[in-house]
DNA sequence: CTTTTGATTGTTGCC
DNA sequence: GGCAACAATCAAAAG
């Protein structure tokens, strides 16, 4: 039950507790964003009737079927932005702290 | 301290 | 321009 439901999401974005962060720095993208960077295209080329939730479907499914050595490459992308995050929250941390 | 959840990232296609 | 499933990620709040 911890999991969809009422697919309460960010794309609500009820803001139910209200906005903590007052000047959250936006979060590093995750593997998969790399991923569908990279496999958008090839999905669509191997799915041309596919539409988006399609294609975004066959990612995922693609996605989870690799190993973790074949998630190295994206996963190591998604490790470069966080340390590009990693300096926004030192930024953000920072505000918060001094402001 | 542990768990949950809320917020965010990028893609394409439709309205 | 915003939102739809897809997965990840992580910091903060709640317990």
């Amino acid at each position: 039950m911890t999991s969809e439901t009422t697919k309460t999401t960010a794309k609500d974005r009820i803001r139910a507790r209200g906005k903590k962060d007052p000047r959250a720095p936006k979060r590093a993208l995750s593997a998969y964003m790399y991923y569908s960077q990279d496999h958008r295209a090839r999905v669509r080329q191997a799915n041309p009737d596919a539409s988006f939730s399609e294609t975004g479907r066959i990612l995922g499914n693609e996605w989870r079927s690799l190993s973790d050595v074949d998630r190295q490459p994206y996963v190591e992308r998604a490790a470069r932005d966080k340390s590009r995050a990693d300096a926004e929250m030192d930024a953000y941390e920072a505000r918060n702290a001094d402001d």
